[in-house]
DNA sequence: CCAATTTTGTTACTCATTGCAAATACCTCC
DNA sequence: GGAGGTATTTGCAATGAGTAACAAAATTGG
């Protein structure tokens, strides 16, 4: 709390540290400094350090910090625990997956539906889900207070899915499609491009460390 | 070529690149400034012409870039065409999902088998595509001269997989079980952590713009 | 064919981020 | 309860990334 403008940087770490801290926990860990943290991550110490310190001073000197007090703040920081209803939105191969997928519920995200505009596959239960059509959208976002919109529909449809989502009240979009999605202010976009990852994979693979 | 070391920010943003450059040919134009591009993707246009002037001078001035020509060397670049042949290990959700996903096989990337473990999904049919056992992996990796790895298996098994993978030759890991997998020196590995770009979102959305 | 315009390649600058080291605070053990 | 050790703070230096400004070069139009 005592800068009051956090890095993109240092937020993309805390999910690091979330997990991290979670895995030590789950061991029964109480206690870990920052250079254990360091060497298991191979971050820098001070730099796991300063990052920690923009939210407050969790640490306490000549200890280190509280596994299981630590791990709470940065759930909180992140926002985890709140609870989320989201709809996916495009019924193919990742949609099916991160609709079927139940880690995401256990933090809290629930993914209530599913949608899709192709008849072909609404309607029909698939592998143990239910596709609902593209037009029942509206009402179910409205009617279950859905603030986040999952988009996994071909790139095509994205950005007008998007826009459709926002305009029924939506706070987030977590976009799959391999699209730069915007949206107005107010409204958070993550847009995750899978074959963006693995061209940078390919890329050091081709050159593999020096160039 | 100029600068023998190409900062990991340059190269995350050349697959934006690659994408909108492969919109303009798709759309058939011609040439594109950088200035024009800096207006469509967001990015400063000094940003973009230093970017691309890391790999060569691909621009001319008073014309711009050739859309075509200019697509090509990022494919280049980035090692897109090259014929990857890769397997899946882990059939679940996610696993499936890119095994199935035909987008990859397009640019050269050869999903060439899924493999799981567990006795139930393997050697049976579902939705198209057949899970092998994971005790075919050695000799299929071998004989069908496997370069890539994506694990989608649980995150207990992650790192025993990427260390077998590694050890039978392939050059690249990618990975998306929720655990930095690690590989030696002179094997590439990305991982993927979609809850991690998810925490993210939550994180703007609990904070939205100001903290 | 020449001048005006466009647009790149490149250098210089600013700002953010990372890494380091001294200082401070707290725990632990005797 | 005090001394020594441990680990965070905090301020500062160095590195790196992003932006702006400019000069060189090529195109375009008359």
């Amino acid at each position: 709390m005592r800068d009051n403008r956090i890095s993109e940087a240092v937020i993309s770490r805390l999910p690091k540290y979330y997990r991290y801290l979670s895995e030590l926990e789950a061991k029964g860990t109480q206690r870990v400094s920052s250079s254990k943290m360091s060497a298991d991550m191979g971050l820098n110490a001070s730099q796991i350090r300063r990052d920690l310190n923009c939210f407050g001073g969790f640490g306490q000197q000549g200890y280190g910090y509280q596994v299981n007090n630590l791990k709470n703040e940065i759930k909180k920081i992140l926002g985890i625990g709140k609870k989320y209803t989201a709809v996916v939105v495009g019924a193919g191969n990742i949609g099916q997956a991160l609709y079927k997928y139940t880690n995401f519920a256990e933090e809290g995200y629930n993914l209530a539906a599913i949608f899709d505009a192709d008849q072909s596959v609404v309607d029909k239960e698939i592998d143990g889900i239910t596709v609902r059509p593209i037009e029942e959208l509206a009402d179910f976002v409205i009617n279950n207070e859905v603030n986040l919109g999952v988009i996994t529909a071909p790139k095509r449809h994205a950005q007008r899915i998007a826009d459709e989502l926002v305009l029924l009240g939506v706070k987030g979009i977590w976009n799959f499609a391999p699209v730069d999605v915007v949206a107005r202010k107010g409204v958070c976009v993550e847009n995750v491009h899978l074959s963006d990852s693995l061209f940078v994979l390919s890329y050091r693979m081709r050159t593999n460390g020096e160039d």
